[in-house]
DNA sequence: ATCACTTCTTAACCAAAGTCAATGAATCGG
DNA sequence: CCGATTCATTGACTTTGGTTAAGAAGTGAT
């Protein structure tokens, strides 16, 4: 990891610098002058996780807000004593556990780190303090959470349009790397469906 | 219809006004005065649509936003001649036809009105005009969109984790009236199933 | 190097949804 | 009121994923 801020944006995410992240996610959604984006990673507070950190347990009540810098983030419902994974946060992606009620409830799900992590936090105040300060990114906030939701929208979708196996082809389309970063078992409850049946796709797929 | 604006909060959703729907909306998230109801009641846009009228077709590029005031609206996607499912909008629903990307792209999928409909309609420019005369309803709207990612997310990871059979007894319970005011084939696709599926899934469920 | 543990694969059998086809039931237009 | 069309149900058969159980391959710790 080199010294100098990062700006080659050619590079694949692996090999980005965290900081750079944050910056491009911004940049998506409006042109950022250099001081802008200092006074972006000035006001954010990052935290490293292991490999195997919980952020995020059944029942707790959280209002945080995360970003991914680097790392993986697996979010999962235990369900009859089993891991059901619903979600995978890689670099450049937000993740918040909230699930869709305003007033903040006990959370459902758990997030936990499948890799070590670079992630920024965030709390209500702290988003405040921002938007007070810096009025201009309260719109661009609201345009990139109204993104978030087409996304979400859009790959709820794509799961409910298709089988496991199409669903794993797409995967191996849009996310390649997650392949290899998470294990199998993990991937197949993603897919909505038991590791065996994965292992009889893959199977499958290899013979044409 | 009675000539008062309808208040009276206890009423089922068929029996609400369409104008309160949208002050109830938006009463979730903020204390709202009589002024500012008044405000945005003056600032929208309704229009009336006739059952089977097209909102938006595949292909088409849209960046309206709508707000269900009455009647219900389907969203589904044109695969192989057949029409699948993924959505049904009720009064008090807002639905983007934005598929994620923040750059208007071509509609994936149809959005189609199952009943006739009394639907708010809004530009970018009409947004953009109401944000900037009354500001501080920019931080409600981020809010209100932030509730709708969250609610994607929980409806997304319900579907994940559930058979169709539980997929039909959630809705069963959640959205009883859906199941009333739509045909059964479309609420098959809905539940990621054929027509025939959904008979047995109910024929089953009767024998107990 | 060995043992324990986790992950992945394979196989046999079961349950549920898909497919295809036929028949009722309901709805709509004339 | 009738015929046409659309929608819902049922049955026979296929396909696919779930279940259970076993074993192979990889990983880590002592």
């Amino acid at each position: 990891m080199n010294g100098a801020p990062d700006t080659a944006w050619a590079k694949s995410p692996r090999q980005r610098s965290p900081e750079s992240e944050i910056i491009r996610y911004v940049s998506r959604f409006m042109e950022l002058s250099e001081a802008e984006a200092k006074v972006i990673l000035e006001s954010i507070h990052i935290r490293t996780f292991k490999k195997g950190d919980i952020l995020l347990r059944e029942g707790q009540v959280s209002n945080l807000c995360y970003f991914n810098m680097k790392g993986c983030v697996r979010q999962y419902y235990l369900i009859d004593g089993e891991e059901r994974t619903t979600n995978f946060y890689t670099e450049g992606q937000p993740i918040s556990p909230n699930e869709g009620t305003f007033k903040k409830k006990p959370s459902k799900f758990y997030l936990s780190c499948v890799e070590d992590c670079i992630l920024s936090v965030g709390t209500p105040e702290d988003e405040l303090r921002f938007f007070q300060k810096h009025p201009q990114f309260e719109m661009v906030c609201r345009i990139a959470v109204e993104d978030e939701l087409g996304k979400s929208q859009h790959d709820f979708a794509a799961f409910m349009l298709s089988s496991p196996e199409e669903r794993y082809m797409n995967l191996l389309k849009s996310r390649p790397e997650l392949i290899e970063r998470v294990p199998q078992y993990q991937l197949a409850s993603y897919l909505g469906i038991k590791p065996e049946s994965l292992s009889r796709i893959r199977k499958r797929i290899m013979l044409r």
